[in-house]
DNA sequence: TTGTACGCGTTATCAA
DNA sequence: TTGATAACGCGTACAA
């Protein structure tokens, strides 16, 4: 049915090679300024379309960027690729999509047929924390570029991008404690480093300023859905002794924690201070709004485009970007005077320059 | 350097011809059962991998669809890429992706790059209403599966998955004039059809029940970006004979308005009830929550990539998905009783029970 | 059950 | 400045 027109059609109307004509094409500077024009000119007429996997096959070069996520509709990684894309795209650069619902097993599957593929570069947030890396090995064989981003491997080396959660997570918990709240609680997921890392920095921050460690308003589930969430949080905010402060991994699980909070009679920030991490748009619209860590979800892509585009062989780097604390109304105690936290102009706090 | 195994390799090791271990890899029946396992267990151990871009070349078919979106980092699009990613992989196909940052050139680049990649179907919101689809008609004569989705043009034949955004349009207003508001408002986007046919539902209800069409409560701005929606809820809310009610073509700005409506004092929805469309996430953050059109953007992925797998030729579609009002806190004026409209529970209609 | 031979469409090398 | 030829790696009709 294909009635596609290729370089041999053009170079028969022409009386001349096949190769006069792909070089014509590409403006090469060894074919005669008339043949040239000639040629493109009968291309363009003709509706002529490279068959890019033709060049593919001969250059052993796709000019596409393989993208593994968990799920591309979380806010968070849709812009992560939204960057990606828009940088890809400056360098003529195609970029293939694929989830991996958090499974690992889909994992290796979706980057199998990524290598298959011949993606000349890959970026990748890790579905669960796994020993294996057998799938991601082939692409250091092959000396294709690969980088982590965001959900990074502990054990296996390579570029990263990456934001420091164990900092951010100290910032966030010590504002709360600057706030004058005394028993903040933390809810996060289990099994993934990223959250690991900010329960770490949510201790160390407790401990530096002599509070205890109590495990009973720690809480966590495998995963953060909306489910998960709100039992989490009815759990803590019912029982005897409560946490006067929530500081929740992800924003989504503190708007449900805030939400609770107010049909529960609870007033925030004044009986309960609530902090959250990502700062989704979710976070500026809940009311009281969201204090929460900054990161630059779209800057992570373009900079890990960028570094797959522009791969140094041979040497691993680690890039951590700079987040914030923006500090909203959920965690800033109501005074005379400061009559409304939603009026509050956001503050911000960089992991920058807290001099770490 | 790369070193890659290929048939040609294996055939050597075994003394046969590349095309018996083309066809053992593939368990075609013709070879001996020996053969196919040694063969097989010869390539697991050596960690061969089909080169997909030679059987791309040879096979014609890429199993590869193309995705065209104006912002990637979109609720909407986030999560309709996502349905067409999973549907994809069952079959297994990958999905490039594009953006188009709604401008019509880069929409002619990218889908160029597409054909040239031959994807074997693709799915396309488009970047704005235009007249020329000559980059869209290429894949119609090389019979290429098209399917456009929620920005379809009016004057191109294909398939098309929408939903009614003139009836969707019509309930919501509808909802606001049987709650008493008198004075409805509207903000939308100039340009794009879909904005067309929601603002022309919302006066059809208007008229439907006698109330005037009052263009200086109608507003628009080419897009509606933060900064241009609040400069729009602002001048509709401060001018002398404000609305008592706003119907939002987009969730985002329907929050602009209540938070701007808060900020001044208004009730919502006492004083102003507010209607939005999409229901992203944030209209169920937002206090009160938003009443707002609910659209099944997974869904409208998943058909579409159906649609285009499955495709027959020759005919063209248009699959209609049903919308829901979603009633929420914003468009239920609180009478006794009913202290507080968070915890209403979400009344649906669907656009289906319309009977439309 | 297996092998031969060719083609997919392009680009690169070498020679003219 | 141009042409002839091979090669990229695989799949498949046809033959054996």
């Amino acid at each position: 049915m294909s009635t596609d027109i290729t370089i041999y059609d053009i170079a028969k109307n022409f009386n001349v090679s096949p190769s006069t004509v792909s070089r014509a094409l590409k403006g090469h500077k060894s074919i005669s300024k008339k043949r040239t024009q000639e040629i493109q000119a009968y291309a363009r007429e003709k509706g002529f379309q490279v068959n890019s996997v033709a060049a593919k096959l001969r250059t052993q070069k796709t000019h596409t960027l393989g993208v593994v996520v968990t799920w591309i509709n979380q806010p968070f990684f849709a812009s992560l690729i939204s960057g990606i894309e828009s940088v890809a795209q400056e360098h003529g650069f195609h970029v293939i999509i694929s989830q991996t619902h958090d499974q690992h097993d889909l994992e290796v599957q979706v980057v199998n047929n990524l290598f298959n593929s011949r993606v000349d570069g890959i970026i990748i947030s890790l579905a669960i924390e796994t020993e294996s890396f057998a799938h991601l090995e082939q692409f250091k064989n092959r000396n294709v570029p690969l980088v982590f981003v965001d959900r990074v491997p502990s054990a296996f080396k390579g570029d990263k991008v990456i934001i420091d959660n164990f900092q951010s997570a100290f910032i966030a918990t010590e504002h709360l404690i600057k706030q004058g709240y005394k028993r903040i609680g933390h809810i996060t997921a289990t099994g993934k480093l990223i959250f690991k890392q900010r329960l770490d920095g949510y201790k160390a921050a407790l401990n530096k300023y002599g509070l205890d460690i109590d495990e009973s308003i720690i809480a966590s589930a495998p995963s953060l859905s909306e489910e998960n969430s709100l039992a989490i949080a009815r759990k803590l905010l019912t029982q005897e002794n409560r946490p006067d402060a929530i500081f929740a991994a992800i924003d989504s699980t503190a708007v449900i924690t805030i939400q609770l909070a107010k049909e529960m009679g609870l007033n925030v920030p004044n009986d309960l201070g609530v902090v959250g991490f990502n700062n989704d748009p979710i976070s500026s619209v809940v009311d009281p709004q969201l204090t929460t860590i900054s990161q630059p979800p779209v800057l992570m892509g373009k900079i890990a485009a960028e570094h797959v585009l522009n791969n140094k062989e041979h040497m691993s780097e680690v890039i951590t970007l700079d987040t914030e604390l923006i500090v909203r109304g959920s965690s800033v105690r109501l005074t005379e005077g400061n009559s409304n936290g939603k009026d509050l102009s956001s503050k911000q706090f960089s992991s920058q320059d807290m001099g770490q």
